[in-house]
DNA sequence: ACAATTCCTATCGGAAATGTATGAATTGAG
DNA sequence: CTCAATTCATACATTTCCGATAGGAATTGT
């Protein structure tokens, strides 16, 4: 049900991966994927998607590369995966209908009730966090494990 | 992100077409098929995988058929989701890692929080909805539009 | 002018989802 | 005890999606 496309892993890790370079200048697709281990050339639509959809700018030419439109702290997990997810409609299909009892029009809104329910609920959590506190979580779990040498 | 396969959706309506007739003998995986509109070759399957996971039983032989395990009041949204998706475990597919910045295992560790807690939530929503209250929903839809007739 | 970089679109391959086919196993009914 | 109705099991075909690659066009600093 809960399906993770490793293109949204992708997206949130490159972010991250600008979030930690936020006011340093531009860095390139290429260098990402290098330090993120992201096939290169996969990352670059990746990093496109992301541009449409307003998370990161792009400065073409030597030099060049992406940076991200606002601060870490302003950057919603949710804006990046519904960015990614956004990007094709695939329509959700019917289930075809007919028979005696649970008749057409009310069966599925029956469902898309429900699923909504939960799309809701997952965008309540995404919207909750940033990038900023996920590298704050990240530099916490680093220090924890991090000591122990003077034992 | 939100994955609802067509699978799962002809096994919550193949549920209720036998939520809807509890405790009135077997309904044939035909039957069903022809009253929700679902491929008959392709809902044995998935009346199969629901018996599986312990939402019905079956009989087999003439007069024979699905019904349902337990009444509908008892039959959560979730524990038919969770059949349906339970039948091959994708195994979490992992990014992969390096670079001198989030480095592996806590940059994962990191992701995979965040989508155990919406999973968690997505959870708790689809274990409060059962057959039983899919079907007041139905008929309270119903009855919004049947009126009017006297106007 | 040149080279570095993003931008765009097309395509491929494999895996998963959807659907079909076929026959075996079970069992009630005449 | 045979027969027909039905589930059971598995294998196969088809389509759709996702990850990834490729090639070249557009942009721009030096």
């Amino acid at each position: 049900m809960l399906k993770i496309p490793l293109k949204v892993t992708y997206a949130i890790f490159a972010t991250l991966d600008l979030a930690l370079r936020y006011g340093e200048g531009p860095v390139q697709a290429r260098t990402i994927a290098r330090r993120q281990t992201i096939p290169p050339r996969f990352i670059e639509q990746v990093l496109h998607a992301l541009k449409q959809g307003g998370i990161v700018d792009s400065i073409r030419g030597p030099q060049g590369g992406y940076v991200l439109r606002q601060p870490p702290a302003e950057v919603s997990v949710a804006a990046i995966v519904e960015t990614m997810n956004g990007q094709a409609e695939p329509e959700t299909r019917e289930a075809g209908t007919n028979g005696r009892a649970l008749r057409p029009p009310h069966r599925e809104a029956l469902l898309s009730r429900l699923w909504d329910r939960v799309y809701q609920a997952e965008r309540e959590i995404l919207s909750a966090v940033t990038l900023q506190s996920l590298i704050e979580q990240y530099t916490e779990l680093e220090q924890q494990r991090a000591p122990m040498y003077h034992i």
